[in-house]
DNA sequence: ATTAACAATCGAACCGGTTCGATGAAAAGC
DNA sequence: GCTTTTCATCGAACCGGTTCGATTGTTAAT
C-alpha cells in the first residue's frame, strides 16, 4: 500500500510546477530539452506513473471496450473474443470481457458500461435489440456483432450454404436436413439467411424441405437434436453451428452409427474445434477474425474519428471440405 | 455526444447542493424521505449517472480485475476465464481479458493495470515470475496463477498421476509414456510434480521411464510429439494436457492407427474439449472452476479485507475414465 | 532603442464525484 | 425559557491529472 508517486511529487521534487511536468511528459507544449531530460530522470527515480482515473476524467477515455458474451463454450467466440482483443491491442486498448448468461445481465453490463467504464462496447448477444442497447448506453458507441446496418459489414451466407448443399448433392445426397438459427443476423428463424438459400435450393433440386429449428447452438442441443433427425430419415444435416454439429456426431456415436457413412454432417463457422474432431468436419467458414477485426475498426472510429473508417465489405461464407461428409450411393 | 448528466446538474435542478445528493445516493449520512424521494425522482427524469472515473478518483476502485492468459486455444483456459468471470460478478466486478503472446507483452500489460486501472491482476503466465511481477504491480495486488504460496491452495498433482498409472497398469499397460511439462507449478521439467509421482509408480512396478518434455501444450505440439512418443514403442501415455492429448490423437489418426487399440491416452486438466472428441478422453481432472474461484477469492480478500479470505485447501486432481483407455493383453 | 514575437514556465481553474467540518433549525433536557 | 443534543443540509476542500491564459526572459524586427 506504499502511495503511489503523483505528478506533483515530481514536480516538487524538481522545483517546478505539475504543469511543467505534464507538459513535458505528454509533448502538449514544448519544454527546454535539459529540463525534460531531469524530469525524466525524476519520473524513474520515483517510479512515477500517471494516475488512471485522474486521466480518464480528463480526457473522458479509458482505452477500455466493453465486449458482452453469453459464454465461451463455443470455440468460435473464443476465436472472436482473441481477434477482438488482436485488434484492440493494436490501439493500445483493453477489452472489458463480461459474460451474461441472461438478458438482464447483459443489460446490467450495458448500464454499467456506460457510465463512462468503457470507450464503447460490442455487444454479441443477438437476443438484445441494438435500439433498446442504443438506448441504455446513450453516449457511449454500442454495436451489436453482426447486427449493425452503420458497420456496412455485409455477410453473404448464402454463398456458403449454396457451395455446400450441391456438395451434399453432388455426393449422392437428396434427403438433406437443416437446422435453422434465429440468432443469424435476424430474430425469426424464417428469415435466417442460410434457411433462405437452402430452400432455393432444394426448389432447384426438387429435394424436400427438412426444418429443425435450433436455439441456443450448443452441444447439448446438437444431441438432443440428433434424434429429431434421424427420425426425419436425412441422409446429411447441414447443422446449425459447428458445437450443434460435434453434439449431432456424439449422438451418432453413442447410437453406433459410423460417420460419415451412415451420416454426412456439415457445421457452420468453421470453428477452431471443427478440426480437432475425428472425423474432421467439414464446415462453412464464417471468418470471423475478419468480422471481429472490422467491428472493432468502426467502433473504434467512432470513438475517436481520427481513426480510419474501414470500407464497407461483404464477406462471403465458404465451404471447407474436411472428413464428414460422405457418398451416398 | 449529449453531454452527460452531473450530480451537480441534479442538485441543482432541485436547488439543492450536491453534497447532499451524494448523501442521498451513496447512504452515508441521513436525509430526510421527502428530499431523498425528490432526489432519486430527479435521478431518473434527468437519467444521471454517476461518472465512472470520478468515482474511481475517490475511492481508489475500479472495481476491475486484471486476467492476462496467453490465449484461448485451450479450453482448459476458457473454462478458467469463464470461472474467474463468474466469480468475480458475485462482487460486482468486471474482468479486463489481456492476451500476451510473449513476457515482454505480459510486462507492458502488468504496468498498464498497475497505473491504477485494475484493483488486482491475475497473472496465468508461467513464466512471468512472482517476485520480478510483485516489483512492477507494487502497490497492486498481484497473484500468479498456481503460483502462489500465500494462496494457501495446494493442488495434489501426485493423486491423479497415481490413480492413471495404476489404472493403465491394470489395463495391461508396462510401456508407459509421460509428457512432462515445465509449466506445472516450477520452471523445471525436473520437478512437474507429475513426473515427480510417475517416477515413483514406476519404479514401484518395476516399468521403464520414458519421458517426453512438453512445452507450450498446444494441439500442435501434440502432434509433433505424437511422432516422438511412437518412436519410444510405448502402448500408452500421459500426455501434458487436453490439448497435447488431441494433437497425439489426431496424428494418430493420420496415421491409419486405431485407438484406443493401438495406442491409449490419458489427458491432463479434463479441459471441456475432453468430453467432445472421439473417442472421448480419459484425462486426469484439475477442478480449474474450484481453483479460479479461490484465487479470485484470495484476490479480493487482498483487494478489500472486509471480504472474506477462503481457507487454506489442498485440491486433489482425479482420474476420470472415459474411452481412450484400452486393454493391452 | 523600442517594440514585437517567441519560447519556456507558472499558476489557477477544471473534470465529477466524495468527505468532512460548519451551520441552522427543530427537538429534547433541565 | 435557555441550553444542549440531534438531525438535515450546505459549502469548501480534495483526489491527480490536463488545459489554458498569464508571465517572464530572450531574441528578432523596425
Amino acid at each position: 500500500m506504499g502511495k503511489n508517486i503523483t505528478i506533483s511529487d515530481v514536480a516538487r521534487h524538481l522545483g517546478i510546477s505539475k504543469s511543467t511536468v505534464s507538459h513535458a511528459l505528454s509533448g502538449t507544449r514544448p519544454i527546454s530539452e535539459e529540463l525534460c531530460r531531469k524530469i525524466h530522470q525524476a519520473v524513474n527515480e520515483l517510479g512515477y506513473k500517471p494516475n488512471f482515473a485522474a486521466q480518464v476524467m480528463n480526457t473522458n477515455r479509458t482505452g477500455l471496450i466493453g465486449i458482452i458474451i453469453s459464454g465461451l463454450a463455443n470455440t468460435h467466440t473464443t476465436e472472436l473474443v482473441e481477434a477482438f482483443s488482436a485488434a484492440l491491442s493494436k490501439r493500445q486498448m483493453q477489452m472489458i470481457l463480461a459474460i451474461a448468461a441472461t438478458q438482464i445481465e447483459g443489460v446490467e453490463l450495458l448500464q454499467r458500461f456506460s457510465r463512462g467504464m468503457a470507450d464503447a462496447v460490442i455487444n454479441t448477444l443477438p437476443d438484445l435489440h441494438e435500439n433498446v442497447v442504443q438506448n441504455i448506453t446513450g453516449s457511449v458507441p454500442c454495436l451489436t456483432y453482426l447486427r449493425h446496418e452503420e458497420a456496412k459489414l455485409e455477410i453473404d451466407f448464402a454463398s456458403g450454404t449454396r457451395e455446400a448443399f450441391e456438395y451434399l448433392v453432388a455426393n449422392g445426397h437428396r434427403r438433406i436436413a437443416i437446422m435453422a438459427s434465429r440468432t443469424r443476423c435476424d430474430l425469426s428463424v424464417a428469415s435466417d439467411p442460410c434457411l433462405v438459400e437452402y430452400r432455393k435450393m432444394a426448389a432447384l433440386h426438387g429435394c424436400d424441405e427438412i426444418v429443425i429449428p435450433m436455439k441456443d447452438g450448443t452441444i447439448a442441443e446438437g444431441v438432443a437434436l440428433a434424434d429429431k433427425l434421424f427420425a426425419t430419415g436425412a441422409t446429411a444435416v447441414l447443422a446449425g453451428n459447428d458445437m450443434c454439429a460435434l453434439g449431432i456426431m456424439q449422438r451418432s456415436f453413442e447410437l453406433g452409427k459410423c460417420l460419415p457413412r451412415d451420416l454426412s454432417i456439415i457445421g457452420h463457422d468453421d470453428a477452431p474445434t471443427a478440426q480437432m474432431s475425428l472425423p474432421r468436419l467439414t464446415s462453412i467458414r464464417l471468418p470471423g477474425e475478419i468480422l471481429a477485426r472490422h467491428t472493432v475498426e468502426v467502433l473504434l472510429h467512432r470513438v475517436n474519428p481520427a481513426l480510419p473508417l474501414p470500407r464497407a465489405r461483404t464477406v462471403a461464407t465458404k465451404l471447407i471440405v474436411r472428413d464428414s461428409v460422405g457418398k451416398k450411393n
